[in-house]
Parts: C-alpha cells; sequence; structure tokens
RNA sequence: GGAGAGAUGGCUGAGCGGUUGAAAGCACCGGUCUUGAAAACCGGCAAGGUGGCAACACCUUCCAGAGUUCGAAUCUCUGUCUCUCCGCCA
C-alpha cells in the first residue's frame, strides 16, 4: 500500500515509477478522489462536532429538568446531514483503496528498469557448469528410470502437476530440507518457526496476494486459503503491532508446503516437478528498521547462495527489472540454478525486499523517539525444497543412472556415496 | 457437535446511556535524591484522521458489522475469537 501523502505531494513521480512496473498513469485520479474524500471528512466532522455539542447540552438541560425539544429538533436537521456526508465519505474511501491496494510497489533506484525478463540484469554467479563424458539426463528421467518419482499415480490421485517421491528420493526431500533449516537456523541466525498452511483473507491482502491476485490461489472452500508460500504467515506475525525497537531485525525461517494453481502458467513446464501445484520450500523472512532493509537484502541473498554453495551446485544471480518484479517488492535478486539435463539455468531462490509496502498493509510499526514507523520487510527462498533436488539429481548424475550424494547430505544417508 | 462465560490502552483490570479516550495497578520514558544502583517521590505515557504555518482545535476508535437513542464502552441483533464443562477424536 502506498503513502497517500507521498502521492499527493510527487504525482509526477509516483506516475513515472509506476509505468515502468506497467501501470497507467494514475496520480491524478487518486489526487481527485482523496481530495473529495477530504473536503467530505471535513463537513462531515464539523457537524458531528456540533451535534457532539447540542447532545451534551440536552443532558445537561435533562439534568436541570428543562424543555428540550427546540435542541432535539435541530440535532434531527443534522443527522440527516451527517448521513448523506458518511455514505459519500465511505463511497470515496472505497474507491480510494479499490485503487491503492491494486498498485505495484514503487521500485528502489538500484532496480533495472525493463519491461521483460529480458531486460533483468546479470548480477554474479558462482561455480562452474559441472562436465559429463556421457548425455546428461533431464531428472524426471533419473527419477522415473529409478523407480522414484512417480507422476503417473500423482495424476491419478490429484490431476496434473502433482508428484510422487518414493524411498530415496522422499528421503533426499527431507534431507534437504533438514540441511536447510540447520544452517540456517544454526548458522544464519533464523528462528525456526512451524506455521499455519491456511490462512484468512486479511493476511493475503497484508502480503499483496489480494485482493489482485486470487487466481494464482487455492481455497480451502471456507474463508480459508492455502499458502502459496510460507512469506505469508512469517511476514504477519506481527501485523497490527507497535513493536519495540530492540525487537529487530527479527528473522524467520519456515518450512511448509506450497500451492500455487498456476492460472497463467498453461502448458508451461508441463513436464517434471519444475512446476508443480504443490511444492516445499524453506522460506526466509526479515522485519527491519527501514535504514536496514538494503543490507538485510544482501545478507539474506547470501543465506540462499551459501546453501548452493555447500551444495556445490553452480548458480547465477540476477536482479530483476521493474516489469518482471513481483507485486510487493522494490528490489528482487533471483539465483538461478544450472541444470545440466535442461542445459538452462531454472529459477530456485527470490530475495525480496518489500520496503514498508507489506508493513503499511498489514499494519506492523515499531516505536522510536514516541513515533510510530513501518517496519521493512523481506522475504527469500533459502530454498526451493523441489527444485534442489532437482538440482542435485542433474548436477550429480552419473552414466549408470545413479546419482552421488553431496558431501553436505551424506550424514542423512549414513555416510552413502550413491542415492541408488 | 451440545451447554455456559467472556472480549476495554504494552499487560492486569474498573467502568448507574450524558465532561469516560476511558479509574487503578504494573511495565515503559524523563526528573529529584544517590559515588553508582535500588527504593522512595514528582511528572509523562493509546492509535488513526481532518483543519491550521504553528500553538492548537475537532473527528473516529473500548473484538468486527448492523441497529436503538438527541447521545452508546455501557442497550439489541449478527458474526469472529477466547475460556470452562460434556461428547467425539489425531
Amino acid at each position: 500500500m502506498h503513502n497517500i501523502n507521498y502521492i499527493r505531494e510527487n504525482p509526477t513521480e509516483f506516475d513515472n515509477f509506476i509505468k515502468t512496473r506497467g501501470e497507467n498513469p494514475i496520480a491524478n485520479k487518486i489526487i481527485e478522489i482523496d481530495k473529495v474524500k477530504r473536503e467530505t471528512q471535513t463537513i462531515l466532522q464539523n457537524l458531528l462536532a456540533e451535534r457532539n455539542q447540542i447532545s451534551k447540552s440536552i443532558g445537561q438541560l435533562k439534568n436541570q429538568k428543562k424543555d428540550t425539544t427546540h435542541e432535539m429538533e435541530k440535532v434531527e436537521d443534522i443527522k440527516n446531514k451527517i448521513n448523506t456526508l458518511k455514505e459519500l465519505e465511505t463511497l470515496k474511501d472505497d474507491e480510494l483503496k479499490a485503487i491503492l491496494s491494486r498498485l505495484p510497489n514503487i521500485p528502489d533506484s538500484s532496480t533495472p528498469v525493463g519491461a521483460t525478463e529480458t531486460e533483468n540484469v546479470f548480477y554474479k554467479d558462482w561455480g562452474d557448469k559441472p562436465t559429463f563424458d556421457f548425455n546428461p539426463k533431464l531428472h524426471f528421467e533419473i527419477g522415473e528410470n529409478a523407480n522414484s518419482m512417480n507422476f503417473e499415480t500423482a495424476t491419478k490421485l490429484s490431476g496434473s502437476r502433482f508428484v510422487i517421491l518414493k524411498g530415496q528420493l522422499s528421503k533426499l526431500e527431507r534431507a534437504i530440507t533438514n540441511f536447510m533449516i540447520d544452517k540456517h537456523t544454526l548458522v544464519n541466525g533464523y528462528v525456526e518457526m512451524h506455521v499455519p498452511y491456511l490462512v484468512k483473507e486479511e493476511t493475503l491482502y497484508g502480503t499483496g496476494q489480494l485482493p489482485k491476485f486470487a487466481d494464482d490461489l487455492f481455497t480451502a472452500g471456507d474463508d480459508h486459503w492455502l499458502i502459496p508460500t510460507a512469506e505469508i504467515p512469517l511476514t504477519a506475525l506481527h501485523s497490527n503491532e507497535i513493536l519495540n525497537i530492540n525487537q529487530l531485525p527479527m528473522r524467520f525461517t519456515s518450512y511448509t508446503p506450497c500451492f500455487r494453481s498456476e492460472a497463467g502458467a498453461a502448458g508451461k513446464d508441463t513436464r517434471g516437478m519444475i512446476r508443480q501445484h504443490q511444492f516445499t520450500k524453506v522460506e526466509l523472512v526479515s522485519l527491519v528498521e527501514p535504514q536496514q532493509s538494503k543490507e538485510e537484502l544482501e545478507r539474506m541473498l547470501n543465506c540462499a547462495e551459501g546453501i548452493l554453495q555447500d551444495l556445490e551446485l553452480h548458480y547465477r544471480v540476477i536482479t530483476l527489472c521493474t516489469g518482471d518484479m513481483g507485486f510487493s517488492a522494490n528490489k528482487t535478486y533471483d539465483i538461478e540454478v544450472w541444470l545440466p539435463g535442461e542445459g538452462k539455468y531454472r529459477e530456485i531462490s527470490s530475495c525480496s525486499n518489500c520496503g514498508d509496502f507489506q508493513a503499511r498493509r498489514m499494519n506492523t510499526r515499531y516505536k522510536q523517539n514516541d513515533k510510530n514507523i513501518y517496519i521493512h520487510t523481506l522475504n527469500g527462498s533459502g530454498l526451493a525444497v523441489g527444485r534442489t533436488l532437482i538440482a542435485i539429481l542433474e548436477n550429480y548424475q552419473t552414466a549408470d543412472g545413479n546419482v552421488r550424494i553431496p558431501k553436505v547430505l551424506k550424514k542423512y544417508f549414513d555416510n552413502q556415496e550413491h542415492l541408488f
């Protein structure tokens, strides 16, 4: 959510910013609605003050057993005016909210301007592409050949975009998760949280998924929605609270399943487990003071990168351009891991600074020198577990169809050398 | 699922329908005292908004939403959540 004062004072700048995010200019319209709303409010409040005054005097007159019919008539007239003005105010307020709640965050000055993903900017990379003396297979070929990855049965149970992992692959998924959580809690200073997978509409509004992106989500039929990422419950942990400054920064990590309808991705990545309706992810979330958030984004990125480095997987980091960035972010780094089977880099983590955008929507503040200031929120995958599993299969595969177990995961496998 | 009780400021907790935005205590902040600290004492301490250069004035908010009333924390209805007892149950 945007600060209306900012829009009021910098309409052109605001329009220029949201233009880079693919939105049409709208500041003038916002200001016009806001103006009518505030004018209405001023008149309304004066009438309310008058009503309160008269009501008070009625109380006093009644105490003195005096006649109040004159006052009563006066109030009756004011009441009618109050009702019409109140309706108008609510109407304008709703209009304003409808617009503001659907406008994306303003990009950080270091975010490259661009329309589509082709204009994302290379930031850095790590490691080298592995070499093979055979033709590296795709992850699902490896999994299916080992009889440990099954899409057909999953489709029988749940339809398309689901998978069943069996035996060693199921265990690998669990080992990856444990490794990530252990690293983030023991080394990186994040607090592990176990959170609900079903949340209320209000919670999704806070992080920015609603009202605009309902199509990307699954509902549970009642008033609950399935989380598309643990970012949602973690970021909202302290919504509607005023924190003490010494509580910040807060760093949370959580392992959860994520549910996404993939509404806009029909026909995309239909083979394999790259794009599923359900996947698991270890999420990182930071709640920080405003002046810390830029630094925190780099820190978070490093924490996510560290996992891939430990797993010795080659990757690159790109900075998303304004047009490709998510709704709530002001700056986003994507980490893309190398998949030799596909011969492509694939997103495995996305780390975003949301500034005060989400904090405004969910009303999370902290007190400093008697002032209440919106915090900054950040989130990042640390990492997507399913895609990490894919990366391990494709990068660590051997000519005979087996898979070497990465050094750091061996302890979860009784020091075995190979997966199968 | 059945029966009952409740929801007030950071926390605990008062509150006959009419100076109650809300007593009191705790916590917190500032000060006096002290070598320092504690104790004691004094003072401050909800949020959002509108108007105003400002001082300041006013409005809204006592779970949420409707309603009754000249006037609602206080009365009525609906919803949400919490607690206790019973039933069922991982």
